[in-house]
DNA sequence: TACAAACTAGGTATAAACCCCTGATTTTAA
DNA sequence: TTAAAATCAGGGGTTTATACCTAGTTTGTA
């Protein structure tokens, strides 16, 4: 009987050696790979002579995001399914998973059995959700009418000098300051706001920050002394 | 020969149960409980007839945090030894957790091995670094002259009603929305907001956001999608 | 009960942000 | 090579935020 060859990537070495001790404990499961980011999975993948058949995929990486890594191999290798195993529940990663190619959408607080379980169907039919994310799914099914809409907006891009402003308005600088740090007119910093402000939707400089979080073009520490 | 009894505190089911593998391997480790947050912990210690020698203690986890829960246990069980479990690299978030109790900080991204060691050394010695968190702590120790005024400025805590205003900021909400909302004088919610911003020490309300965001005041779901 | 803090709210000003408009130059891509 | 997008920059205006004041009322607590 054949071996189902699993790559596990997650930039947390603990975690993927916790899951690789699961899996390893199945006779029918056979880790070949575990890779940091989606680079070094794209990377393995482009020279490897033994392909996986499953893909336990993180969503949160360095260098490269589970997304982006599984829009580049449902592109070139088709045939691997991919399971994302990541801590976030919000539909809109979920659907955006699923969009870019994924096969399956687990939680990291789910059970070994699960992750198992989730690896076989998805290994003999293609695809498998549990009831707590098919749910979200039929969910966001329901409500998906006027969503097109919305995601078109979202593709309207920052322009390079849009992101320096926005930057810098997140390190709260006035207008007047960004035009100085940039070398150029004050007025000019209010345009690229104003296009901010119509292309993230926003309202003031509160929505530019948070989008700015979202996007990651800000990083920031969490502070758990309250 | 005694074991040591461990327990794991983790949000995460499944990152709980790659650890207990690891650690079952051991003949010396005995987990007795998994808890899912600093509550749960609490709540298991208050009625427990067997206690642990070692915590392995998350950060990051809802109901109540590794930095809270910390506190506590440290005070009602001064015997027991914690050790941080995150992936969190900042030197405040090391120097924090040694600060209210913790006998050692370990990284996710780290081996079985250094886990297996670290319990070891900790149940042994009573503390244990390694390599990378010494370095941090010793940089720290460098440069904290100064260091002590600012976590004093930092204990002026928001009040209720600030908290109510900072919310509404963040959700870009105008001084006279607030107000509305809150059903007080526009003028009282720009009192409230002068008061933020010197307590926070921010500059203006991009200042405030990124304030609320890291004291998880508002909560944020990032974008993989650039 | 008395004191400190928090909550409330007003006056008066200036600074900054936000809105709507126009138009020139450069870069990018079809 | 031509159209679209990005970048730059200005006029003129309204709205909101920020700064510096004062001060009454409520609330928690020593």
């Amino acid at each position: 009987m054949k071996k189902i060859n699993i790559v596990i990537v997650d930039d947390e070495q603990l975690f993927r050696s916790g899951i690789r001790f699961l899996l390893d404990r199945e006779q029918e499961f056979n880790v070949i790979f575990e890779a940091e980011n989606g680079k070094e999975l794209v990377e393995f993948l482009s020279k490897t002579e033994e392909f996986p058949d499953v893909i336990l995929m993180d969503l949160k990486m360095p260098e490269m995001n589970g997304v982006e890594a599984t829009k580049i191999i449902h592109k070139t290798h088709p045939d691997i399914k991919i399971i994302a195993l990541t801590s976030y529940d919000g539909k809109s990663f979920i659907t955006n998973m699923i969009d870019v190619g994924a096969s399956s959408y687990l939680l990291k607080n789910t059970t070994p059995k699960m992750v198992v379980h989730t690896i076989n169907e998805v290994y003999d039919k293609g695809f498998y959700y549990d009831e707590k994310v098919l749910k979200i799914i039929h969910e966001n099914i329901i409500s998906s009418s006027g969503k097109r809409i919305k995601s078109d907006l979202d593709k309207k891009l920052l322009s390079k000098r849009e992101i320096d402003v926005l930057e810098l308005i997140c390190e709260q600088y006035t207008t007047a300051e960004i035009g100085e740090k940039l070398f150029i007119s004050p007025r000019t910093v209010e345009g690229h706001r104003n296009n901010l402000l119509l292309k993230t939707q926003s309202k003031n400089v509160a929505g530019l920050v948070i989008y700015g979080i979202q996007k990651k073009l800000i990083e920031i520490t969490p502070d758990f002394n309250i």
